[in-house]
RNA sequence: GCUGGCGUAGCUCAGUUUGGUUAGAGCGCCUGACUGUGGAUCAGGAGGUCGACGGUUCGAACCCGUCCGCCAGUACCA
């Protein structure tokens, strides 16, 4: 027979149970965190209508698209993002509550190159608000990411926030024409990255990068060079400094709003040590309208971005006559489970394992484990069928399991039951290099409880109580 | 996408320069001994069409070509 080899579609993985159950845990912070915001749980389908997709994300990315057809041959694809179809959703049912707070998290796919920390399937959790354009909405979103992302525990990080309306008058100010915008707004967000002779060289002839591929330029005046380094010349931080800078060289209009979300943002104590106004700041999506954010950690930079969002308040108009303004943040939790790299501390999948002896009793191995369960102790029944006790302890090791429920005629006899202490056991032989010596302390930390008693005695054991 | 490097066991790699009998190591995995106990120790074992296909040659893991994959930089982005 041939074998099919087992491997995995590229940018796709597999996490097994240790990653699986970290990204578990991320997630059920995150949720717990938006519903104390009052965020409503909403799902969508993996598909959707191609059209529903196309034309808002920029050219770039609408190459990234993972295209399919459906069985009647409608051109379908995988969603690019949780906020395209979140656009769908409120214009299609228009009963639901405004403004609409919605959280969700699952996979979006993107057909780009798979990088560390980077996949073409990968998960984001999101919190959106649809229906109001005032900036209370933008303060509870960054709000709330910051609460989620400090109760995940990634260390210190920044949230960067900027507008696109201020872009957009850089733009004009600059006299670049007003269709040039996205590519400026993409040079400008490399600032930090590539330095500013670079920047100079992308928004002008070009340039050769490191492994010698050439990266064309925009072509731009000297003028307009010069006008956006003006621009580019602003301090950024201190988010009152930023706001003064940005009305004297933009006007007052272009940070309106980055000047309502400050005032806010200082009222729920999110001071600029921790969000901050930088003006190079642009975002890739093509939808955003108006304040655009992105958080950054401060000790690894070279994750990239762990969350970002903005306002788009243009993006629900595709769908509906309905006004409805709307601004979103959303967490990308496969980077920052590779950001917080290997997790040191071991992940235990049952407290107890009970493990078989006697096969003609099969009935009562079935019974103790689910009274352990019915008293609150996670209880993993020895399922395989094999009869040395050797292997049951070595899986109760791989599972890393707290103690080891051992019942074999013995103890049926007594009417008792042994628990082996895994953890004092795998102390105990560190210090003995016989054999012999280590299966006697390996017995002395053994305990025999009554089988009635069981359940009571391993929650306290367990520290349960 | 572009540029460069690299693909040998589950993992980390040696062997490729100078083509030549059954392709190796460590770790891991499996079986057994120590006779109802994880570790240690000892004894054994499985696992590779040397990324794929084609070419050169009497002969290719090794040389050449194409493709695929991985890694780094770059682009783009969560």
């Amino acid at each position: 027979m041939e074998r099919i080899e087992p491997q995995s579609v590229k940018g796709f993985r597999d996490l097994l149970p240790r990653i699986a159950n970290r990204k578990n845990r991320i997630i059920s912070i995150i949720r717990k965190v938006y519903e104390s915001y009052g965020f409503l749980p909403v799902e969508t389908p993996a598909l959707e209508y191609l059209e529903i997709l196309l034309g808002e994300y920029g050219e770039e990315n609408t190459k990234q698209i993972f295209r399919l057809k459906s069985p009647e041959e409608q051109d379908v694809a995988l969603r690019f993002d949780l906020t395209v179809p979140l656009a769908r959703i409120v214009a299609q049912y228009n009963d639901l509550p405004k403004p609409f707070k919605r959280y969700q998290f699952g996979s979006v796919w993107r057909a780009d190159k798979p990088d560390p920390g980077r996949f073409r399937e990968f998960t984001q959790f999101d919190a959106d608000v649809v229906g109001t354009s005032s900036q209370l909405a933008e303060t509870e979103v960054i709000s709330a990411v910051v609460r989620a992302l400090q109760e995940i525990g990634v260390g210190e990080f920044i949230v960067n926030v900027n507008s696109r309306k201020v872009l957009n008058a850089v733009v004009q100010y600059s006299g670049v024409p007003a269709e040039r915008s996205k590519d400026v707004f993409r040079v400008l967000d490399k600032l930090n990255k590539i330095g500013m002779y670079n920047i100079e060289l992308e928004l002008t002839k070009g340039r050769y990068d490191a492994s010698g591929d050439f990266i064309p330029g925009l072509g731009l005046t000297d003028d307009n060079v010069s006008r956006i380094k003006d621009y580019l010349a602003l301090p950024k931080g201190d988010r009152k400094k930023v706001l003064g800078e940005l009305a004297s060289l933009l006007g007052e209009e272009s940070c309106s709003d980055l000047k309502a979300l400050d005032a806010y943002l200082d009222a729920v104590r999110l001071d600029s040590s921790i969000v901050v106004y930088d003006p190079t700041i642009a975002r890739g999506l093509d939808y955003y309208t108006g304040p655009v954010f992105e958080v950054n950690l401060k000790d690894k930079p070279q994750f990239g971005s762990v969350a970002g969002g903005g306002r788009y308040d243009n993006l629900v108009k595709r769908f509906t006559d309905a006004e409805l303004p709307a601004v979103g943040f959303s967490i990308g939790v496969d980077r920052l489970l590779a950001a917080l790299g290997e997790d040191q501390s071991e992940t235990s999948f049952a407290d107890a394992v009970v493990t078989i002896m006697e096969r003609d009793k099969l009935n009562e191995y079935l019974k103790i484990a689910n009274e352990l369960r019915a008293a609150g102790i996670r209880t993993d029944l020895y399922l395989g069928e094999e009869k040395g006790l050797r292997k049951q302890l070595q899986y109760a090791d791989r599972v890393n399991a707290r103690v080891a429920v051992i019942v074999g005629s013995n103890e049926f006899e007594k009417g008792v039951v042994t628990v082996k202490d895994l953890k004092a056991g795998e102390a105990a032989s560190k210090d003995s290099a016989q054999r012999e010596e280590w299966l006697k302390k390996s017995r002395e930390i053994q305990r025999e409880i009554p089988r009635r008693e069981l359940a009571g005695e391993l929650r306290k054991l367990l520290n349960l109580e």
